[in-house]
DNA sequence: CCCATCGATGAGCAATTGATCACCGCAGCT
DNA sequence: AGCTGCGGTGATCAATTGCTCATCGATGGG
């Protein structure tokens, strides 16, 4: 392995690593033994690592995806990725990712802690597989208003309401529908105090909990009524692949703009920018061109995301060569030979 | 592995242990990332370590023992043991262990350095591995006299001779036999200034260079005409088994005395006990009782030996339960339920 | 209920390790 | 010959980690 070293010299790395690795010798220990100085005692560690003398190798339980992980964080510039084994039945893959989420969740929350809750079947999964393993003085308001259209578990006050149950917590709900006809009765109804008040909290959250949508037929924000058929058709025809709290992106994080956002009562995507941590929970398989636009939106801090999708949404970064992509910031969407810019670091 | 972990502190030890070992990630920053202290996340490492999660290989040169070199040092509290590879060929072997013993002289060599020098085949072997790849202004000095019923490379002053050249320092002789034939005459001997000045020079070593002789009749203290044959045939049966210049040990490290001792010209056994790094150099098959008494003298800080021996010597001191044994201190030599004693920790 | 014990915890200090910097030696060039 | 650049080195300071200790909470016993 070390093929560059001296026999000499790849002897005294092997003998000097395992006296500290092994022996649990210090550096000053091995430097009066050896008769050298404890500053070239580091180096010699040093190069020892650089040169594959020393192998640590982690122990990982099975299903868990350390180096997909890192990965994934690496080429976002995530604070965290979250990677669940994978299932072949949908249901199984939802809720496996749906643990990871409420584990993540659970080490996450303390005291105090401000969980801004979105729609969604995947986030929607969640509350089942929370269980702290102790009482957390914790609020879960949600992002979004709610609609009739949809599964109760998928609506944002019922998944608030259910971790808050589970945890010790409160639930404070948005008394509104997820979308109204137009534009001025959302204007209305978000000066009204109620919704004012709720929005704010949720605006002012530590923590945002969302789905990634994507721009089939049925994706929730067609379901639940946000959008109709044909504004999706179009919504996709200007290149959107996926939204986060209804707010489209397309394949490299710019937003594509859609009238509906105006008839929309959640959080905006500015709103959401501002939450220290944005996780996002991710399980379904036609997902990983939506997961890669809103990642390179940069809106996410946190990807809980099944293993098949992981290294689709990795596969496809790397086949158009632009890594985490260009912020979106305006532009013709033409996408001929764009240079991969940089994720703006939101977190400085 | 860990089967005494809850997947859940399983997972958590696997994600901290992957961020600090391979993310380089500190532990403040683990700590921030889990919302968790920091000294509690040294505490999960320490546990992750001790549970498996973290799997440390050192890669070794092929031929390198670490794993025995620890046995050896543990159980017989050495400052160093050096371990070298197995030959076939009792030449080849003496070689293998020479160039060992050569190459833990050129690490440990200062300027200023003083190394007393012994007899013997192996202690004889060594200067033709011996290049320094610096000049080491130091001073090779011979621990006994010599005999011309040995090969001149066993002899002590040769040995110092060819060191010193090697590395650019000075040999110090001793100009005297090995032994004479009256207690009287070698205390005269002893006194005259050029044989007392050798001999303080050899007693105030920084390093001790000596073999260990066995209790057969092809040995260097009876070819050299120390002893005779009948006189190693009391020894042995007063239980001697190995001696380290001329001072007869049993299976427990315990002294045995000769009336030879009186008539050699040598650094006594607690003249080597003051020196700082007695080193021994063995690599002959029949060696494994002789180098288990000495080694349970604690009269040797660092033994270089081969492989065959090494074992040998380890699963003697197993088989008779009493591991390093016990330091001679007088007594009947009966050996019935004797404890497990200490070695004196003379490096305090 | 109270009390004693034990283990976990974070604050804070000690020890160790990482990293910077001035200096030195060596090799190559003019 | 002198000069320059580079890499290695140990002294030293900064950063990180190890460890002690006081405190707290949980548990079990009386």
């Amino acid at each position: 392995m070390p093929d560059d070293l001296r026999q000499e010299e790849y002897e005294l790395l092997a003998r000097i690593a395992h006296r500290y690795y092994v022996d649990d010798s210090t550096q000053e220990e091995i430097a009066r033994e050896f008769g050298l100085s404890r500053p070239k005692v580091q180096r010699l560690l040093d190069r020892a690592r650089r040169a594959g003398v020393v192998d640590i190798h982690i122990q990982a339980p099975p299903g868990l995806n350390l180096d997909l992980e890192d990965e994934l964080r690496r080429t976002f510039k995530l604070t965290d990725a979250i990677v669940g084994p994978p299932y072949p039945d949908a249901q199984a893959q939802r809720e496996a990712v749906a643990r990871c989420a409420a584990r993540y969740l659970e080490r996450r929350l303390a005291d105090g802690s401000v969980v801004a809750v979105s729609h969604g079947r995947d986030t929607g999964a969640l509350p089942r597989f929370f269980h702290p393993d102790r009482r957390i003085d914790c609020t879960f308001v949600s992002a979004m208003g709610g609609s009739p259209n949809v599964d109760a578990p998928t609506n944002p006050n019922e998944i608030s309401r259910a971790l808050a149950e589970r945890s010790g917590g409160r639930a404070v709900s948005l008394y509104a529908p997820a979308y109204v006809e137009r534009a001025e009765i959302r204007d209305e109804l978000r000066q009204q105090e109620t919704v004012a008040h709720t929005l704010r909290l949720a605006a002012g959250a530590d923590i945002a909990l969302v789905g990634i949508g994507g721009t089939d037929d049925d994706c929730t924000m067609v379901r639940s009524g946000c959008l109709s058929v044909d504004e999706m058709a179009r919504l996709r025809s200007q290149g959107a692949v996926g939204d986060v709290l209804g707010n489209y992106v397309d394949m490299l994080g710019r937003p594509v703009s859609s009238p509906h956002q105006e008839r929309l009562i959640a959080l905006t995507v500015e709103d959401l920018r501002r939450i220290r941590t944005a996780v996002a929970v991710v399980s379904e398989v036609e997902k990983p061109r939506a997961v890669l636009g809103v990642l390179r939106s940069g809106v996410v801090d946190v990807l809980v995301v099944d293993e098949p999708n992981a290294r689709a949404v990795l596969a496809l970064a790397r086949e158009d060569g632009l890594g985490e992509g260009r912020r979106g910031s305006g532009g013709s969407g033409s996408g001929a030979a764009v240079p991969a810019g940089e994720v703006v670091d939101r977190r400085v």
